[in-house]
DNA sequence: TACTAGTGGAACATCGATGTTCCACTACGG
DNA sequence: CCGTAGTGGAACATCGATGTTCCACTAGTA
């Protein structure tokens, strides 16, 4: 069947997608959970998750990559390179935004840091463009790359916060977020 | 010895005060970690941890306590009632920024949610202040109080993140993240 | 000096999560 | 209809964290 070098069966993939998926939406509850909390989740046996990964550290690995996946194409489709810096900035800020709670995951798994490396092409990608705006002129250079960066995901993080809690749509939620990005980067 | 109702001896108070800095320490480095962990980060045996907390949720809860007890202190030290609200709120910021990353613990924990109840009198204080600034015309109305609030701590947040990577000094930190909220505050 | 509070460590029992094995069941394409 | 891929569940072994008990040690103090 040479399982591991072709792409798996309709009925693989899908049993696959369905652990990760019902893995971010638990681990994001709880970080601690059990597997076979996850495995309740994902609507499936216990046995079944150890089948597709064996150990927990596996799981933590391939959910991962999961997520910097969607990452690495999140940030393709905001296009950063097409208009300025601020606008580049914005539509990133949305793209993010649409992918949900999933990467406070990563983002605060210190066991994965290593997967999310800092110097990785996306991560250099976006650096490139906060210091494209500072030199375009329509981002604050009074406020370090790294600063702006660091910024954009705590605007995420509490827009996220606002949209889970309830008391906020998750337009209202993303339209403040981008209101106070682009108060804050504004020159 | 009546050690219940009295004041704890000074020795006591002391070592039971090493096991909280410690578990404040090792728990935000990872939230999961062991007692035997903290007791040898405190200094003492894992048995002196039990026979302080005998339970695991009792260190929890004197932790979510001790931590509690530190913001309340830092809110009554901002005086949120002198001068204008925008001030109040960076004095607020800078108070709140030096108790460090203590706080990313409770703040993050789902299991301690209870204790840091969000109808506070010191989370209502924080919105009545902010409320004072849209009236004052210190805080721009456009943002709700829940919002800003949330922004707070948002910043503060990627300022502890610069400031513990070591990229940047804590004084440049805090700065970068003041001068963030005034311009996201400002009308 | 003798007494006591406080401690550290060894040893043990317990519990929950993990990982493994095995077998029965179902769906599906030949 | 038969064989196979995929699955669920029971049962078991293992491991690490937790909680408990007991005893020996040390620093103060009457």
């Amino acid at each position: 069947m040479d399982v591991h070098t072709a792409a798996e069966t309709g009925t693989r993939a899908r049993t696959r997608r369905a652990i990760l998926d019902a893995a971010v939406t638990v681990l994001t509850a709880d970080p601690a959970a059990a597997l076979a909390d996850i495995a309740a989740a994902a609507g499936v046996g216990r046995t079944t998750v150890h089948r597709y990964f064996p150990e927990r550290a596996e799981l933590l690995t391939a959910l991962s990559k999961h997520v910097w996946d969607q990452v690495v194409e999140a940030t393709h489709r905001a296009r950063l390179d097409e208009g300025t810096a601020a606008q580049a900035l914005g539509r990133l800020c949305q793209e993010y935004f649409d992918l949900g709670t999933v990467l406070t995951l990563v983002f605060n798994d210190p066991a994965q840091a290593e997967t999310w490396d800092e110097c990785s092409p996306t991560d250099l990608a976006v650096l490139d463009l906060i210091g494209r705006g500072h030199r375009d002129g329509t981002i604050d250079p009074a406020f370090s790359a790294a600063w702006v960066r660091d910024l954009l995901w705590a605007l995420l993080y509490s827009a996220w916060q606002q949209s889970t809690t309830g008391q906020v749509s998750r337009h209202d939620a993303l339209d403040a977020c981008l209101r106070a990005l682009r108060k804050v980067i504004a020159p």
